[in-house]
DNA sequence: CTGTTAGCGCTTTCAA
DNA sequence: TTGAAAGCGCTAACAG
């Protein structure tokens, strides 16, 4: 209390002992007499000293003791998808099998070319971490920028696919056929489609193919495209199927494109959704204006989180927990030091569940 | 590439200006002229120098920059609660206001007893933060201890609430009477209780008055004597108002819970549950069982999550998001020193829902 | 088993 | 406007 606090330097003063001996009593137990160190632990108590600064530890022994996470968008957004919820669940059981903390990194929204440029450098060149999971971030994005200039190891989660840079992810060009083929063995021809942020710049609304075919964000991409590829395979053109897109990921947003999509195109007899959270808008929307699913109207999601799976869609399931660990066992294992470039994809599954039926069913 | 990276002090000499100078370049942009700020910048982008190392200046400047959260029990498990991950939303919220980081501390199961008191005291010791929310964490818990012992800022939430230090939380014992009182005016005398997790020790299954008085899990024993004052109140024997309880908080181990509880007792009307979690669980076992809700089981969660809300649950609902907004801003400010010791209760509303009514009806 | 010696990379007075 | 010096608190060699 009365002086300014107590450093394992001033402990080994007053006890009269080396401050190796003292650092050794709580790093490397069996390295002095186990009197001493109860003597020094005892010691320790009475101070108040709860054990070697973390900062100054990790100034000299260059490790951290952290994972950083960098999540898309505006972290908040981030935990309002259960999706990227499941994902930093398993990452959290990643870091609690390496015994480290993990740190996330409130990344502001970045617009392509905004001028937060300096804001993410600032936040990831400060963040005392080993190693960065990047999930789900635009190609060209920012903070990704900011974290390879870092120059610690990074995975990329998802996105973007061609970084190469580690990376743990799906086919989810592949992955959104069986939803799509679902449809089409169910007869349906009018197909709409319902897919959030594809490009880092907002756009809502109908998209062109001109705009899906640059746009950025690789997942949603390749959700959309994989889809038409199953449709153009059926004797579908493509060009007449509507795809609305919204940039922010909630609730409400959905509902809204749901009934944009609906209300533009009141033929359409299925709903391809690119994400399950969409999908639950949908499903919101035809409860609320009294449209039978699947009678009426067929909707498959993607991503098979708990309260889709719960009211029975149709949809993917890709495992985003376990992506999670992956890529939180993966930057461990690279910080370890064992430095392949490794590139794992997980399996997914269609869950069928009952919201596709036969057109006019 | 060559020689070890470069370092504020490196890159000083070759460009042979001052340390001081370089680091100005970075944190005091206005204290140097620009015509040298840019020269030393170039020099750095050049050389891959991505500004200060931020253990050093953490350690020069005891600042870290990172809030700590500590959730209960492991990790993995409170991102399967909505609820929790509600708050962390907030508290990123906060942490974005505050340009900081977050940093989870992974806590591992905390049996009282268990002897990973020194797991705890070794991740607690060991963090970089400036400060720890403590978010719903048992009265004794070894972590709590831990961070008390750290002596930096601290916030808790939600629980323990009689720990002196600052709070941000509910009334959740006044919160949830409504929840009680809508069952009471709906005329049902047999009612069960749902909780999870009332003591550090696991213990699954029906709960003795005794048991109940002990409770060390604050929150839950408060929201469970709320209800029983008012069926007291209503004149119902609490005696004979069954208690089931389960440690472990998901969907399958609600859903056995409410297989448990109704199966014991298959006279009740009316569960009134602690948690939207268990409600769900309930409403899930209703459904596979032809019991149908309302008309021959009422059900009341609390919490008001989205998916209960989505689902009609009638449910007292708290804030949560605000209250992780809250607990990141009081700790942000206690931080900057504003020391006092403040204890902030949010309101909570009751959402009349749809899965109460009368008995018989 | 314990001690001595050097920094880890940075920021911050204080002077020039 | 820039520089010199002094540590922040710790651990890793290397001796003893």
């Amino acid at each position: 209390m009365s002086k300014r606090s107590t450093t394992l330097a001033s402990l080994a003063a007053e006890l009269g002992v080396s401050p190796t001996t003292v650092s050794n009593a709580y790093n490397r137990p069996d390295q002095l007499a186990p009197a001493t160190r109860e003597r020094i632990l005892a010691a320790a108590a009475e101070r108040g000293y709860t054990g070697p600064d973390p900062t100054a530890r990790s100034l000299r022994t260059r490790r951290q003791g952290s994972l950083g996470v960098l999540l898309t968008e505006h972290l908040s957004y981030a935990f309002e998808d259960m999706a990227s919820v499941d994902f930093l669940a398993g990452m959290a059981e990643a870091s609690a099998g390496a015994s480290t903390t993990l740190t996330l990194i409130p990344a502001g929204p970045d617009t392509a070319g905004a001028p937060n440029d300096a804001q993410a450098a600032q936040l990831v060149g400060s963040a005392a971490v080993d190693g960065f999971v990047v999930y789900s971030v635009a190609a060209g994005d920012a903070y990704l920028d900011a974290v390879q200039r870092r120059g610690l190891p990074v995975v990329v989660c998802d996105q973007p696919t061609d970084s190469g840079l580690p990376f743990v992810g799906i086919d989810d060009r592949a992955a959104i056929a069986p939803a799509a083929q679902a449809l089409v063995d169910a007869s349906h021809t009018r197909i709409g489609i319902l897919a959030i942020r594809l490009h880092r710049e907002r756009l809502d609304g109908e998209v062109t193919a001109a705009q899906l075919a640059a746009a950025d964000m690789h997942v949603q991409r390749s959700r959309v495209l994989g889809a038409l590829d199953v449709f153009a395979q059926a004797g579908l053109d493509p060009a007449r199927i509507p795809v609305v897109t919204r940039h922010i990921n909630d609730p409400r947003t959905a509902y809204a494109a749901a009934e944009e999509l609906l209300t533009k195109h009141p033929d359409l007899t299925a709903v391809l959704c690119t994400t399950d959270s969409m999908a639950l808008g949908v499903m919101a929307y035809a409860r609320d204006h009294g449209i039978m699913v699947p009678e009426q109207l067929s909707v498959t999601g993607f991503d098979g989180i708990a309260p889709a799976l719960a009211l029975g869609l149709s949809t993917v399931v890709q495992p985003n927990k376990e992506k999670g660990a992956a890529a939180g066992r993966m930057l461990a294992s690279l910080i370890e030091g064992r430095g392949e470039v490794p590139r794992v994809l997980l399996e997914t599954t269609f869950h069928p569940g009952r919201t596709v039926a036969p057109v006019g069913a």
